[in-house]
DNA sequence: ATTCATGCAAAATGTTTGCAGCTGT
DNA sequence: ACAGCTGCAAACATTTTGCATGAAT
């Protein structure tokens, strides 16, 4: 079995390789950034709150290196983009095997929930299997109300 | 069991509906983007293909008539909004029961198979549940290689 | 007659780019 | 010294909005 959880030195160094590769710099920036996105919470952070979190460390960031710093996490493979339809574009840190996560999403509030279902997967591979295709990774979003908009729908009801 | 398959004039009533119940009007423009939207192929459409074609038929639409008349057929649930990550937004018609289908990628040579599972779907809606969320709709996507890319991966095994 | 819809253009939003000066190698 | 990076502001692209006119109820 492959391990579940890859240390924070492990994503660095993932990093390190491609810009010793590119012939990149390490820069002070860069390094906050990292930090910034990997090592504290806030899953699926936008580019605004990523852009705020940095200011707070370092003022003078300017938007461009966040965009520019992502753009970089993405393409050594450590980030991953998404978009829930809010116009705004959302990263995360990818997840290794194991470590896969799925989503709901509210349509009223926006509001993301995480779920993991062993039985989805494991039927998901078995659709696969019978088709002879072999899944290295999947993306499974719900779409819905969650309760607290469920609640909302119903009080309202009347005034529509 | 619910019927496979609703025809046009069920997602027509929806919408008339709708209209009715919001004290909105018909209108030429929005029959025509209906019309377009929903009678013709080309899944995943952007705003701008939309805008395309419904200039055809209707030389002076604009295009604000276009976000608003998708974001309509949004909010009575005809319209589903997605995101690809190229910048723009693509809308597709939902799918009612039994019409959903789910999609299985394959990464060596792009082709797309398209499938349907009741199981996935039944501990979809379970999780959902659990959460006190409701589904609407939901996206499903299993990225791995199909049964010829297996082979073509087995045969060049050397080669790599 | 009233209310809503449309088309246009302007505004707003999110993202990218060009460039002068700065930093890391 | 060189190549790459940063911050700024301007440019861009997409989407939304305000408003006068036109259409549907």
């Amino acid at each position: 079995m492959i391990p579940k959880v890859r240390p924070k030195s492990e994503r660095k160094k993932v990093l390190e390789l491609y810009l010793a590769k590119k012939h990149l710099k390490s820069t002070k920036q860069r390094d906050i950034i990292f930090d910034e996105f990997f090592n504290h919470p806030g899953q699926h952070i936008t580019v605004e709150e990523l852009y705020e979190k940095v200011k707070k460390q370092y003022p003078k960031i300017g938007y461009a290196t966040i965009y520019r710093t992502l753009k970089l996490f993405k393409e050594c493979g450590l980030a991953f983009e998404r978009n829930f339809g809010d116009g705004k574009t959302r990263y995360e840190p990818v997840k290794f095997e194991g470590e896969h996560h799925d989503h709901m999403i509210c349509v009223g509030c926006g509001r993301i929930i995480e779920f993991e279902n062993q039985r989805i997967e494991y039927y998901s591979r078995e659709v696969a299997r019978l088709n002879g295709f072999e899944v290295l990774n999947h993306k499974l979003e719900l779409y819905g109300y969650c309760g607290s908009c469920r609640e909302k729908k119903k009080e309202g009801a009347n005034n529509l």
